[in-house]
DNA sequence: GCCTGTGATGACAGAGACTGACATCAGTCA
DNA sequence: TGACTGATGTCAGTCTCTGTCATCACAGGC
């Protein structure tokens, strides 16, 4: 293989910059053109101009390369927790923490939307979605806990806002306006409405 | 290979009889001994008196030998919750088909705590763990619907009901004393309690 | 301008998960 | 007795993922 291009030095180089994004580019592509499982990675290498191997080390494994985001979302949202003001309540904690994500959704609503449309129609990718939920959830309950709020409270407060979260993306991605800030403050209302309802 | 048992007809077989119930035990042991990882599904199949090509036909991969009962626990919350007295409310519904599975947990005690052991050791197998509880909440969300409780709604009291229960099952199988109930019933009061607290 | 890392990549081999196709065997039923 | 069925074995193959080593571009010191 022989590539020329400008690379992030602005430098000729034999190859492309950004190979962590050529990769991803190239994996939804190929996974919306062909299906998930039809898509190999040696494909997905292939068309970004690398090797599989090279996927491998940009990526953990195949799934990966499309979750990769969500590290940065995680600590977006401990961060706010974290420094929401010592005399907040548990829940108002998480609501700063899903507040604090909303203008990240809103300016990726087509892209939200197409990645959407494919993890739906993969099992594997829709239990890695729900594992990386599981993380965000264990990491806003670990924060809670920094702020003195015991278990079961704390992972109990965590679980609640995730269940928020997941309705008010469900609601979001779904939606024309997007809006991510309103969906999660209906979310929110709703679930207080259904709890104060009782058993 | 050549082995003779008394088979499920009572009369004699070259094969053994539960041949799923002899691999789920096999990975068990094998993965209690040697790690999740170094444990391959022809070792597996081995020890079971089976080949690989036999435990694929069981179980859709390697991971679900640890998680074929899901089916029959979402089978008997979704029984309970559809069941309910129709004036209950969603959340009434929902702590209904949390109840019905108490009996099962306390049953088999060491066997989850076993379990859950190795389930802890390796991600990849509480990822599969976390999906199979989406699955069941999302099981749940389906029954309240069918009773008439619209989205957001449902889908919230039904997550709400699965954070519940993973603080609970989380309580219960680390005590000595093994009541699911109680430990359930804590934990939907401490919801109650910080969702009341407001944010 | 040369030399020497250092980091990213390619090339290659191999283990292990999983699938498809076909053969075999035990039990069943006509 | 013979055909049928269901569960299994056997085998070949694909794909995911890893370890190892060679190569190349760039950076920094001399």
């Amino acid at each position: 293989m022989s590539v020329s291009v400008i690379n992030y030095h602005g430098a000729m180089s034999r190859w492309p910059s950004n190979p962590r994004g050529r990769l991803q580019e190239a994996a939804m592509e190929l996974f919306a053109e062909h299906g998930y499982d039809q898509t190999t990675v040696a494909g997905i290498a292939e068309r970004a101009g690398l090797t599989e191997r090279t996927f491998f080390r940009h990526f953990s494994d195949k799934r990966e390369v499309l979750f990769s985001g969500g590290e940065e979302l995680r600590a977006m949202m401990v961060e706010a927790l974290t420094s929401a003001p010592p005399e907040a309540t548990p829940l108002g904690a998480v609501e700063a923490a899903l507040s604090a994500v909303t203008a990240f959704f809103d300016e990726r609503h087509p892209m939200s939307r197409a990645r959407q449309v494919i993890i739906d129609a993969h099992s594997e990718l829709q239990e890695r979605e729900c594992a990386k939920m599981g993380k965000i959830a264990e990491a806003l309950a670990e924060a809670l806990r920094a702020r003195g709020v015991p278990d079961p409270d704390a992972r109990l407060t965590a679980d609640a806002g995730i269940a928020v979260f997941r309705s008010a993306f469900a609601q979001w991605v779904r939606s024309d306006v997007g809006d991510m800030r309103t969906c999660i403050e209906e979310c929110f209302a709703a679930l207080e409405k259904v709890i104060a309802q009782g058993r």
